[in-house]
DNA sequence: TTCTTTTTGGAATGTTAGATACAAAACGAA
DNA sequence: TTCGTTTTGTATCTAACATTCCAAAAAGAA
């Protein structure tokens, strides 16, 4: 059977993947990983095969933890289209103060990987693509419920929508980069969802 | 008076910039930026010292020319303070399809440096937190006049109206990174919009 | 035990990185 | 023309980089 594994690989992952949303993929070197993990260069490159291919897990497990979390918001049933939608978005507004609280520095990993390598890496671009397809499908879902209740303005269609919801998030995160606090995150928030009342 | 440069300034900067935009900084090599400016790494160092100081002159070089660029927009009296605004997300529209179709690819110098090496390096971040400041500025003082003309709703905080529009455009901008067209920008910013109305 | 298989530690490898050294080149000043 | 000064080209340096190699270690299977 072999030497068994001295670790275990999702925590490596964890551990990869708040290095790389700290530093990115450039800004992060092997030396790096190892220091994080706890592992030896033998047993990263014997388990993950390449810098690229543990960026890819790490970013996978970023996106689908992320995505799954804020899918489970939107889907919550009994609430209206609106307040699903509002829901999110105070989600959003508490990971980044815990986030900043906690000293893991503010941002989306998947915002940060879009700004940075996606664009010259078509392999990552597929990752953030088809996670981009889940939550704006999530968010359209959602919107389209809020339409049909009445929370939510019939007039638009609900697939723009969900572009203006994704790029409210994306921006509070970026915000949130930039210095904004709690309040000023709260405050993008409830003026953004102005835009989607009828 | 000693040898003449070879070379204008500001077109070099105008190449690196670009350079530095496409990839980061960590992306960006020296071999790279000699490479797109033409010189050799000796006129490079002898000129600007050293790659994080060309990267500062590039960002700066950026920011300035960006932000006067909108300053210049919202600042355009006559029109209301909320045709301002709008006027102002429809040159970020054009700036974001221009670049499309010239190849020049998607999204802001400011953005992705604020969601790369602006964490780790305190004089970039000083860079980008002045241009916030000025962009937050601008834009507040568009909103209040929007408020008093009454084009904008009168019931917030101009200051959270500010950073809810530079939030808005930062999610444009990752946005059209992740593929959104001309038309999708265009409802983005015309849902958006609608959340400054009374 | 012995064999087979896998992981592990650490050194080694080849490459590229950012930055410098230095002499030749190109100008104005004297 | 000669001198002083700055730029430029080439060569080079050291450190860091991603990746590989290999032998020792650790297990189950025979």
């Amino acid at each position: 059977m072999g030497r068994p594994r001295q670790f275990d690989e999702e925590r490596v992952i964890r551990a990869v993947c708040q290095e790389f949303w700290a530093k990115g993929f450039d800004g992060t070197s092997t030396a790096d990983l190892c220091r994080v993990t706890g592992l030896t260069r033998s047993s990263l490159y014997n388990t993950f095969h390449s810098k690229e291919h543990l960026f890819r897990r790490a970013l996978s497990y970023y996106v689908s933890t992320m995505t799954a979390r804020q899918a489970t918001v939107l889907d919550t049933p009994a609430a209206s289209g609106l307040e699903r939608v509002r829901a999110l978005l105070a989600v959003i507004v508490d990971e980044e103060t815990a986030n900043r609280e906690s000293g893991r520095g503010a941002g989306c990993f998947t915002v940060n990987t879009i700004t940075s390598i996606a664009s010259r890496n078509p392999d990552v671009a597929r990752v953030v693509e088809a996670d981009l397809d889940k939550r704006l499908s999530s968010l359209r879902l959602a919107l389209m419920d809020g339409q049909l209740d009445g929370s939510v303005a019939a007039d638009r269609d609900p697939g723009d929508l969900a572009w203006y919801v994704t790029s409210l998030v994306s921006g509070m995160r970026v915000a949130a980069q930039s210095g904004a606090g709690r309040t000023v995150l709260e405050g993008i928030a409830s003026t953004g969802i102005e835009a989607l009342t009828p």
